[in-house]
DNA sequence: TATGCACCCTGTAGCAACTACAGGGTCAAG
DNA sequence: CTTGACCCTGTAGTTGCTACAGGGTGCATA
């Protein structure tokens, strides 16, 4: 399986799997006489993990960890469980500040229903309307 | 004013504020002799806008347009309104996104009572459990 | 007076996680 | 035998900073 393939199959862009490969997520894989990279199920299988992995927003250390916990079968779970939970966590974070971002947001943008920007009140919100002394400006 | 004492009044880096302003967003300041950035309260005014503005999320580029807009008091409002109604959207794209994650994150967590990754149901997930045959793999 | 320290300057490199290109080589079909 | 689709390497760009490295300035204190 050339490249291109192992990318369409896995919806990655070819210059990203070179990258993977680069990052030390995807194993390098056999070269052909013309040097051209050959994939087998197993790198499949690999970057189809990683891109599940990535679609859940783990970074690529953290999905860099996870798949050497799932290279060994023997490890404990819970050290996957903690991190999915700290990611979990931080995207739960993230959220939080999203949301406050999007109240704020609405509450600026329905606020103003004014013509001109003299009269805007979102710049009003944003600039605080202090007179336009300079003090010392330029 | 120095530029420590306007980054502290605006909670910025001193490197932050010399990244504005070569990024175009907060005017170049007269210098001392010294060759010492010397700020009025014009640009302290200035940098709390952007602050705000980027506290609220709007990326570098909107907050440009955001204080060019600000700047000519006689541009129609609905520009503006325009900008952060955009902003808005794609802000509520981003939450529903990162909840899919913490809703699928949270499924997956849940599912896993095991003792080693050999049963673990996260790493299950992550990668689907097609026989360990490399085909054409190294 | 010296010297130490906090502050300032420029310019560049680094972070995440790709993406895009430049400038080439390879291979099968028409 | 040429066209086109594929592959290769390596580097630079993206966003929004942050962190140096390697200097200069200015004030207070011993």
């Amino acid at each position: 399986m050339q490249i291109g393939a192992l990318a369409k199959a896995t919806a990655t862009k070819v210059e990203t799997v070179r990258f993977y490969e680069k990052a030390g997520l995807l194993p390098p894989p056999a070269r052909t006489d013309a040097n051209y990279r050959s994939y087998g199920s197993a790198h499949l299988q690999r970057l189809s993990f990683i891109r599940r992995a990535r679609d859940l927003g783990f970074s690529l250390d953290a999905v860099r960890d996870l798949l050497e916990l799932a290279d060994d079968r023997a490890k404990p779970c819970g050290a996957v469980d903690a991190i999915a939970s700290g990611h979990l966590t931080e995207v739960e974070r993230k959220i939080a500040d999203l949301c406050a971002m999007r109240d704020e947001l609405k509450r600026v943008i329905g606020s103003c229903q004014r013509d001109t920007v003299a009269d805007c009140k979102i710049i009003e919100t944003l600039g605080p309307r202090v007179a336009a002394d300079a003090g010392t400006p330029a």
